[in-house]
RNA sequence: GGCGGCAUAGCCAAGUGGUAAGGCAGCGGUCUGCAAAACCGUUAUUCACCGGUCCGAAUCCGGUUGCCGCCUCCA
């Protein structure tokens, strides 16, 4: 398996620690508001990487913090006239909420940085001990000067750095590059003791901490949006390493952008799409399909009509696994036969698929190339469908709940088709209908009087209605077992 | 200004030396009472532009143009 290794900015083979056992950090929220389809990006792609080491059979560890002290959430609740903990534990809930719709797995473990407050502040102590953190009026800054490889994630130089760094009024720095470990608290501020007084910690050194206590001072992954390489987890690396002697993580992974209307999205130039507002009017997996279709460091551009076509798309892999249970129906006694290959070539297709997806996914989690693998597979298995010699061979049903059981494996390495067909259409279709303003029972009518029509070979009146629904954006379907009707 | 990334069909997108995956949309056909779905066929002699290396380049090197990100909080 090989990944791109942001620290050595190229593509290397993946090799775990502990043999067979893979620990992940993910830098998570700050808490104090609603998530966007931004975070919901870097929390699919993390969810896709751990689903997929699982599939591959690697234990994993992962963590995923909060950061639940900072200044947007004080603020936040000086504005609001409570406290921090109230702001970060509303927003953690409503984290959790939009993660579970998303069929983002929960992390096996989920700290917040206030719990680790006594970590943070050994790891201060002992940063000033080695002469590389240094107090200030209750403030402690890292001396970046002190640390020689300062600038290797984020590919930049110190020099380089300070010529551009601004420098403000009343700095109590050393050296304007230096970064705050430890904050003294002003007025209406959270605060802790410490040995340099009461005060909070900087940002940084709360994942330094955490990554520490949970995972222990190397563990295998860690990941975050790319807007994190520099100063995050350069300041991270940094600290760590200052620390500890060693570099944090082996492997540094950052997803890429959303961007909309070729910009990024984010929360300071207020274009941002909220996971709740879409989850409205999307099927959670289609936002899911619609992010894993792209390379995971690729920037995407988001659209709503980017997102309708990754529904058409969606689908169509939806449309199989139900075209596969109706044709399995009543017939799966068969699939416990040993019946002589009439399928061979079939057969071995449905077998090396599989194989093939995690060809395409150990590239670098190329989750935009195993859907290619994905959608050669359907267009196979559909083809083996429709022809009528298929269905009469003693192995079809074999072969057909083999296919299944290896898309839904996939799928679950991608959190993908992990509904029934049934209640992904249902889900859909209720969406859909919503947003044509229509009501089922509407449609309902509608598509009873064209089947009385039809009994009565009133094929004029029959097609009128159809026309009538397509014009509404109602496809007709008419099946052996009835008629169907879906939203296009 | 510094650092990094990207430029592939109508749209989206994979592809880091061996002769252009896949999705969406379109067109023709099969199936169907008609449709839809599904299937078959079709849609880039060509990968922003200009040079170079090589038997061979979308892929490597140099240059040009355009777009984006980071350098300040940000997934």
């Amino acid at each position: 398996m090989k990944l791109y290794n942001t620290l050595n900015r190229q593509k290397e083979c993946f090799q775990p620690i502990t043999e067979g056992k893979v620990g992940i950090y993910v830098c998570g929220i700050t808490a104090y508001d609603n998530c966007h389809i931004g975070h919901a990006r870097s929390a699919l792609v993390f969810d896709m990487v751990t689903r997929y080491l699982r599939w591959c059979g690697f234990e994993v560890r992962f963590v995923k913090n909060f950061t639940d002290v900072d200044d947007k959430i004080i603020n936040k609740a000086n504005r609001e006239g409570t406290t921090i903990f109230a702001i970060s534990q509303r927003y953690i809930a409503e984290h959790n909420h939009d993660m579970n719709s998303l069929g983002v797995l929960p992390p096996n473990e989920t700290p917040l940085a206030t719990e680790h407050i006594d970590g943070m502040i050994a790891l201060i102590e002992s940063l000033i001990a080695k002469g590389i953190a240094y107090a200030v009026d209750g403030d402690v800054y890292f001396s970046v000067e002190k640390f020689p490889g300062y600038g290797k994630l984020s590919g930049r130089n110190p020099e380089e750095l300070l010529a551009g760094a601004r420098v403000e009024v009343g700095e109590k720095k050393h050296n304007p590059l230096d970064f705050a470990l430890w904050k003294a608290s002003k007025e209406n501020e959270p605060w802790w003791e410490s040995p340099w007084g009461r005060g909070r910690p900087g940002w940084h050194i709360e994942c330094s901490a955490m990554g520490k206590c949970l995972l222990g001072e190397c563990f295998d992954i860690h990941g975050g949006g790319a807007d994190l390489i520099f100063p995050h987890h350069e300041n991270e690396i940094a600290q760590s390493e200052a620390a500890y002697g060693k570099m944090p993580a082996r492997y540094w992974m950052h997803n890429g952008f959303v961007k909309i209307s070729g910009e990024k999205m984010s929360k300071s130039l207020d274009n941002f799409i909220t996971i709740k507002d879409l989850l409205k009017v999307y099927h959670p997996d289609v936002l899911r399909f619609f992010m894993l279709q792209f390379h995971y460091r690729s920037p995407i551009d988001f659209s709503l009509e980017a997102l309708a076509e990754a529904r058409s798309a969606l689908n169509r892999c939806y449309r199989l696994l139900e075209a596969i249970d109706s044709f399995l129906v009543g017939r799966t006694s068969l699939a416990t036969d040993t019946p002589p290959l009439q399928n061979e070539e079939l057969r071995s297709v449905v077998a090396s698929f599989p194989e093939k997806f995690r060809e395409a996914m150990d590239d670098d989690f190329n989750s935009a190339k195993a859907f290619g693998v994905i959608f050669d597979f359907v267009r196979l298995v559909n083809s083996a469908i429709a022809n009528k010699n298929f269905g009469k061979s003693t192995d079809a049903a074999a072969i057909l709940s083999a296919a299944r059981k290896n898309l839904t494996s996939v799928g679950e390495a991608l959190g993908l088709f992990t509904y029934s067909p049934a209640e992904y259409f249902q889900e859909d279709t209720a969406r859909e209908i919503a947003k044509l303003g229509v009501s089922q029972e509407e449609i309902g009518h509608l598509v009873n009087q064209r089947q009385k029509a039809r009994e009565e070979k009133n094929w004029a009146r029959a097609d009128e209605i159809r026309e009538t629904l397509a014009g509404m954006k109602i496809q007709i379907k008419d099946t052996a077992r009835g008629t169907a009707w879906f939203v296009e």
